[in-house]
DNA sequence: GAAACCTATGTGCGTGGCGCACGTAGTGGC
DNA sequence: GCCACTACGTGCGCCACGCACATAGGTTTC
């Protein structure tokens, strides 16, 4: 399993809340850290996720009135919740790093 | 300030802890975390963080018995601890984020 | 009423970081 | 003698990312 970027990260967290279209996946990445992820860089890094079966599009739902027929969702899979997890792990191991090297308080 | 690559922030993670030449920062990712640094790769980005002034060289040392003289060592900066202290903080928060969609149990 | 912006998805192109291989060179093991 | 380890570095190709642009309907602003 290759290491997941970034990016693909931050869209596995935003898919592990709830299923996201693309446009609201940006939305909630900017409204959580405001960090302004590219459309370029999102919509191929969710094409990546589908084509490792860490993400799938959602067949289309009934259009509940105010819901946006262009919009494509996604949500995270089994495999990706997985490799989420993981890759979770690993950033909380370097943040008690960051503690010990007194780059951050250790309270917190 | 262009965001800290995953790679820089490992290095500046270890040069934090002490000064490091290229090699032994190599062999501390590798004992933390089991992560296989590539050469070309970690010295290449040390070379970016000397640019951009979050790391430097360190003036060569006198040469206690055992100490390879082709070492060049490294030493973290003020502003690399500032940018690191920083990539910490953001990590932090997404693994806390991580948490709250229950992809890391809450207590850890 | 047109210009600007928002929602929504996507492609085209150039730069640059990374993985992999290789170069150099001394030391130590078998 | 050959291989592995220490130590630093370059060469090359791929591909992810940033930026710009395309499309297109809806809303807000002047």
């Amino acid at each position: 399993m290759a290491t997941l970027r970034p990016i693909e990260f931050e869209i596995l967290l935003s898919l592990a809340g709830e299923e996201r279209h693309g446009y609201a996946i940006i939305q909630d990445i900017a409204a959580r850290s405001g960090e302004t992820v590219e459309t370029g860089t999102l919509y191929r890094a969710l094409q990546r996720l589908t084509e490792a079966d860490l993400a799938r599009p959602v067949a289309q739902r009934r259009t509940t009135p105010g819901d946006d027929e262009r919009r494509q969702y996604y949500a995270i899979t089994a495999a990706g919740r997985q490799a989420a997890s993981a890759e979770a792990r690993r950033l909380a191991a370097l943040v008690d790093v960051a503690r010990a090297v007194r780059l951050l308080p250790r309270t917190s």
